[in-house]
DNA sequence: TCGGGCTTACTAACCAGTAAGTAAGTGTGG
DNA sequence: CCACACTTACTTACTGGTTAGTAAGCCCGA
């Protein structure tokens, strides 16, 4: 065993490691997506990608770690198509929501494996909950700066509390959203909808008409 | 003395039927509420009112129908401050929603079995789903309708879709502002919030400052 | 040949629903 | 006014199903 151990299989013939478990992340997204999480279970995974349920938790250990991976996982697909640039501020941002809605769209299976979690995360002692608070806090922060940023911009001063109560209802009303569209999609214009109340609300907390979407499209 | 016995509605001796059954949608919105629907047990249900799972289901005949009860309870539950009256329109209508929320921040419970309900009910074939869209169907109606209404009120023109998106967008972010407080209470002022959004999005809409607050309270 | 990927086989727990029995009530005929 | 018939509210016990997780071994590729 002199180099043997060395090999750090990076070019991979085989499904092995890496591949399968992005194969694996991506069925248990649609599996709680379709399910939840208590609901959608390992063998329903497993059945995706051809396995059984103990191959999967080879990969992941137990369910909960398994879910773990899933929220990373949808962050990072999330991320990924900003190209690299780090998340936008100021109006911006508020283009990237809208935008980010529009795409949601498209994408049934993740807005619905993202609702049914944020959903399911309220219960007692839900393993994912501490994830979905977290994401709030840090998505409030960011959000209410970016309002500060375009007060500051059209030299508006906000009321204490103003930026943080329009970042919660912002969240608020992308999530809600989501939920009717999710159970009603002729009912409910997503991309629409979803503008429509952004700018109601930067136009209300600003004092001064806020356009978020392109003239004429 | 006249013994004719003009007992119309006697009270019960025992705590029969329509008290134990009341007993069990209580239990029943609390379990759910904490645990969401498939989690939480009949077991668990049946433990809260001192009898075994098999009580329960003798009351209600199938953990189904038990949830259908327990969503109409709530209606009932919600209905009854309103002392009789139906539901108001015009403004009165988002006072009362701003009502609403206040109140909802002193019933932790409820808001939570609602919000847990309405996540899982966006999984495929849940027994809630069909209950969830349709009570947004009112809701959007009515909320909608109430816009219009008030947009007459102020002489104000609206263009195509415009009630019915706030509509979506009132209930969307009262929704979601739900979720944001069960998740992190201390980060989110549920009564504010609310009635901030609900504000913005009228005003937003209207063209016209709208005020749904009372001065100093 | 060796180790990682995976299977088969199993366990222990849990759950909804059924069935049958019991005890405590209610109604009624004599 | 009481005995007998019946109903109601529940229990215990069981069935059939599903689940996460464990353990041990097989197979294949490098």
């Amino acid at each position: 065993m002199s180099e043997t151990t060395e090999q750090a299989a990076p070019k991979p013939k085989r499904p092995s490691r890496a591949r399968r478990r992005e194969e694996i992340l991506a069925a248990a997204t649609r599996v709680f997506g379709s399910k939840g999480y208590h609901q959608g279970s390992l063998g329903d995974v497993a059945a995706q990608v051809g396995i059984t349920h103990a191959g999967v938790l080879h990969h992941f250990g137990s369910k909960d770690k398994l879910l773990w991976e899933v929220l990373e996982y949808r962050d990072r697909v999330d991320v990924q198509h900003l190209e690299g640039k780090h998340i936008p501020g100021g109006l911006e941002l508020f283009r990237h929501l809208a935008v980010t809605a529009r795409l949601n769209a498209e994408r049934r299976g993740i807005v619905q494996a993202y609702a049914v979690l944020t959903g399911e995360s309220v219960t007692d002692g839900h393993p994912a909950s501490t994830w979905v608070a977290e994401r709030f806090t840090v998505l409030r922060g960011e959000i209410s700066q970016a309002v500060r940023d375009v007060a500051a911009e059209r030299a508006v001063t906000l009321p204490e509390g103003e930026p943080e109560r329009a970042a919660a209802a912002v969240i608020a009303v992308m999530d809600g959203l989501q939920l009717q569209w999710l159970l009603d999609p002729e009912a409910v214009d997503l991309a629409a909808a979803t503008a429509f109340a952004i700018e109601s609300i930067l136009t209300a907390t600003l004092g001064t008409t806020v356009r978020i979407t392109e003239a004429a499209d």
